[in-house]
RNA sequence: GGAGGUGUGGCCGAGUGGUCAAUGGCAGCAGACUGUAAAUCUGCCGGGCUAAGCCCUACGGUGGUUCAAAUCCAUCCACCUCCA
């Protein structure tokens, strides 16, 4: 069967917004010309490490543009590197990563499975993984393989030059991994690979062994890396300055909120696909004052928490989130809880959960985070008396509870 | 096979017998300011106790020396470097 591909100029465009690296252009129009003669798609891989537990906005970014690919009609192909995940990725890292066991593994690749189609189109999307052939190519096959390159060229990567050059541990085994996954683009025969622009020097090893093996090169496409919400660190779910695909409506809306103004333009960018002249354009109008940044980002949030948790939702948290904060007042639906007999607002914080510990929710109080009825208190051993109406708890800025004393 | 080094709170990193729940930085939390931002300023930042105080736990593990140990000794573990 044939497909009728987008004319390739268009192609193009689409394919390289938001990207970093493309190695190198002149070839992937040459590929999409010669695919969209044929009719054929091409064959686009990115490989996914097995360790990341939950996706989260950052890995989006990589996704969307798998999906770029897959609305032009191309093959995708979501490689889950199972096998390499006995090594895991040396780059960018200071020291050798902790290799995972196959059960770790297994539950990471379901997560995946799940979690990818909030994103992807789940019909027109291959899964694999790179044990089927890696396995099969045995310790002789790896052998070969590791013949193919050489320690001069494995060290000109920064990561282990300059681990090298600290006299920091490089294991053997971390070596074979971009030889590895070089050979699942030979496996694989991928016409372009996608990856994190961390990816780079990876994704090239993956060239020059197609080239050995006597194949067409592939394509080589990087992307950035989201910065999260601190607004310097890329996103990570260890650095708790991400927002999970997955998360509640409210969360997404928020944290997103919550992020610099300078990196909304970076979000745009790399997480809508509104047109770039079009993000230039609202740059300039809010740096005219034309445009307050508040509104637009909460366009954005509103928008991101739509596409994982629908229209309905986005609207409620973009509703309850201005009544929260600009306005001070009440959450929709306030968190309850009930004691039997009087309790010193200190101790009602902990064991609520409020705080963290008896100390913490004491420090709370005395710094005057805390109210009670909209009042606020300072004395973490004033008493909440029984009473009919339940108690107003609120601390900080965003946590609520309705506590009635029985 | 030989010689040496390192292991401190979420992270980095001081501290080499008491004044150390442990300097400093980052991260985090809270307050002020705002647009819930950012930047800035301020405070907090192991736990328990109705507390300007007391107690418990903590400096890789275990055992010891001492009135007193993160600091000394022994031993074990982990990691690293150099020489061969």
């Amino acid at each position: 069967m044939s497909i009728d591909f987008p004319p390739v100029d268009e192609q193009l465009a689409l394919i390289s917004r938001g990207a970093v690296d493309l190695i190198d252009h002149d070839q992937l129009r040459s590929k999409l010309e010669r695919s969209r003669e044929s009719g054929t798609p091409l064959t686009v891989k990115t490989g996914f490490d097995a360790s990341a537990p939950d996706l989260h906005f950052g890995h989006s970014v990589l996704l969307r543009k798998m999906k770029h690919f897959q609305d032009l009609g191309h093959r995708v192909i979501f490689l889950i590197g199972d096998f390499t995940a006995m090594i895991g990725d040396p780059t960018g890292k200071k020291a050798t990563r902790p290799q995972l066991t196959a059960e770790e593994v297994n539950a990471n690749s379901e997560t995946y499975a799940r979690q990818v189609f909030h994103v992807l189109d789940r019909k027109r999307t291959e899964i694999g993984y790179n044990s089927k052939w890696l396995e099969a190519l045995g310790s002789a096959g790896i052998i070969k393989l590791a013949g193919r390159y050489t320690l001069a060229r494995m060290m000109e990567r920064d990561d282990f030059r300059k681990r090298f050059r600290e006299n920091q541990a490089i294991s053997i085994h971390e070596l074979l991994y971009p030889l590895l996954q070089g050979y699942d683009s030979i496996a694989l025969e991928a016409d372009v690979e996608l990856g994190g622009s961390d990816q780079l020097v990876n994704l090239l090893v993956g060239r020059d062994l197609m080239k050995e093996e006597g194949l067409e090169p592939q394509v080589v496409l990087t992307v950035p890396l989201l910065v999260g919400l601190d607004g310097t660190e890329k996103m990570s779910k260890s650095l708790g300055n991400a927002i999970g695909l997955e998360d509640d409506p409210s969360e997404i809306f928020g944290r997103t909120m919550s992020i610099p103004d300078a990196l909304m333009w970076d979000w745009l960018l790399l997480l809508t696909d509104e047109p770039e002249d079009a993000i230039a354009d609202k740059k300039k109008r809010v740096t005219s004052g034309e445009i307050h940044p508040k509104a637009l980002k909460q366009d954005l949030a509103r928008r991101l928490t739509a596409r994982y948790q629908g229209e309905e939702a986005a609207e409620q948290a973009l509703a309850e989130f201005e009544k929260v904060f600009a306005q001070g007042g009440l959450p929709d639906d306030l968190p309850s809880a009930t004691t039997d007999g009087e309790i010193a607002l200190g101790r009602a914080l902990s064991q609520l959960e409020l705080a963290a510990s008896n100390r913490e929710a004491q420090r709370l109080v005395k710094q005057g985070a805390v109210s009670v009825d909209g009042d606020r208190l300072t004395d973490p051993f004033a008493v909440l008396v029984p009473r009919s109406e339940p108690y107003l708890l609120k601390v900080g800025k965003r946590r609520f509870l309705n506590l009635t004393v029985q």
